[in-house]
RNA sequence: GGAGGCGUCGCCUAGUCCGGUCUAUGGCGCCGCACUGCUAAUGCGGUUUGGGGUUUACCCCCCAUCGAGGGUUCAAAUCCCUCCGCCUCCGCCA
């Protein structure tokens, strides 16, 4: 949620985010009434307290005849008491709901607009020519399957379309790929972190991913748990509750756990082999930080990233993504996209947001400086979202025989290999 | 799954049986001040969080907060119910 203050004092600026995002301007005017509305109630129930209060102390003390005098009046201030509790609770739900459908207040410098209207900052590596090369690429699929590393046929008999299998060397490769990336992570002085993919209702709202996000989530009715989409959802619960002294920070996790995505509304879109996939196992980077030092740490995630794509010698662009796909907790986002050479296109392989204190405030997590006690600012980015990564190392890195040449970072944590080689059916 | 115990303002803890004295006790830690060649020790004061009022600001005041939510009552840390979490034992199990 967004800072409440910041509402009072200066509600163009959030009405100018809401109408960047594409979002009800309305929202804003009805919030600010059902704010006055919370804070009314409250100060009216306060004063009837009071009143309850003193009245509860005079009688112990009372002769008989004040204390039923007394008695009477209490029992006409009780009714009152509730009445105006039960008014406080309800303006403070409607208050309560308002605000957790605001999204986050949109940084000035991100590029308004939808999906395509994204602002390209930086591109690195080289694309290959194929054509030069003298052979036509073939994609990750037909490569995992010749290599004995994807099996989709088999995972769609067991689980249904957008499942499939790692078998063989394509196991072994997302091994190399995690530990790698943990051993990176650790190196920046990252906490490697084993999350829980299960999570109560709070921990998904609290993260923001039960608004627009919501039809993409996993959910266990008959237990109310949620399967997580990132381990970015239980890292930013860990500290939920919490208030955490100013000399802790930056507090920086490297969650690795699997991850489960719904998508809904994308019939048709990527059906082909593990770019789009219902589960998938991630390393992401997760820092709590003081709000001073959000910004720079947005772009430190970024550029661990940066270092994580160009160990695996990928060519990739880093964008800057456009208000309308920013999603409701972050202020800002950068995804690195990777060059997929049989769609002849950049994909997103990661993506680092800056939340702000949007989580924070949702989930209650404080930090302390002196004596002011503030929601602190949290922020996340991919470091290795397992199916993508292959499908970008197979594609980039394939030989015109069908077998792919292993990035030197990786072959530590493939018993040296060099080269994946095409098995024999 | 069955039985039992527990949850108090950073940590530990008193209070809960028997409702009003709780404006929640004491210790530790921490912060400030005083004193002292330095350090240590000692003394005094402060130290939950959230909302609201007032204020240039500091201060101060009010309300809520004893795991969470309901209920009983004029009045709830205290009595009742539900839920959550932790611990012990039993059963089952990777």
């Amino acid at each position: 949620m967004i800072d409440l203050r910041l509402l009072r004092e200066d509600p163009d600026r959030v009405r100018a985010s809401q109408r960047a995002r594409g979002e009800d301007v309305d929202l804003v005017d009805a919030l600010l009434s059902a704010d006055e509305l919370r804070r009314s109630s409250g100060v009216r129930f306060d004063e009837l307290r009071n009143e309850q209060k003193s009245l509860g102390k005079l009688i112990p003390k009372a002769t008989p005849e004040e204390r039923t005098e007394l008695l009477k009046k209490a029992e006409q201030l009780k009714a009152d008491v509730k009445a105006a509790d039960a008014a406080q609770d309800e303006a403070d739900a409607d208050a309560k709901r308002l605000l957790l459908q605001l999204g986050n207040i949109v940084h000035e410098d991100v590029p308004v607009g939808g999906e395509e209207d994204f602002v390209v900052l930086e591109t690195h590596g080289t694309i290959r020519d194929f054509g030069a090369e003298g052979f036509e690429p073939k994609d990750h699929l037909e490569l995992g399957e010749a290599l004995g590393a994807i099996d989709m046929e088999r995972g769609a008999k067991v689980s249904g379309s957008r499942f499939y299998y790692l078998t063989g060397v394509g196991a072994l490769l997302e091994l190399a790929l995690v530990n790698a990336a943990i051993a990176q992570a650790t190196e920046a002085g990252f906490t490697p972190m084993l999350t829980p993919a299960l999570v109560r209702p709070r921990a998904m709202e609290g993260t923001g991913f039960l608004g627009q996000a919501a039809e993409n989530v996993y959910h266990l009715e008959k237990d109310d748990y949620y399967l997580v989409g990132t381990s970015e959802v239980p890292l930013a619960a860990y500290h939920m509750d919490e208030i955490i002294d100013a000399d802790k920070l930056p507090l920086r996790y490297a969650g690795f756990s699997p991850c489960f995505r719904r998508e809904a509304g994308t019939y048709g879109k990527d059906t082909r082999g593990i770019f789009r996939v219902h589960q998938f196992d991630k390393v992401e980077m997760f820092s709590y930080v003081d709000p001073a030092d959000a910004e720079a740490e947005h772009r430190r995630l970024l550029e661990w990233e940066k270092q994580w794509l160009t160990g695996l010698e990928l060519p990739f662009q880093v964008i800057d993504v456009a208000t309308g796909d920013l999603g409701a907790s972050a202020s800002r986002k950068f995804d690195c996209e990777a060059w997929i050479p049989t769609q002849g296109k950049y994909r997103e392989l990661t993506s680092a947001s800056n939340c702000d204190g949007f989580q924070a405030r949702r989930l209650s997590v404080r930090m302390r400086d002196g004596k002011k006690v503030q929601p602190l600012a949290t922020l996340n980015g991919t470091l290795c979202a397992v199916p993508r990564t292959i499908v970008a190392l197979l594609e980039n890195h394939q030989l015109p025989d069908g077998s792919v040449r292993v990035p030197e970072v990786l072959r530590p944590y493939l018993g040296g290999r060099e080269v994946l080689e095409p098995v024999a059916k």
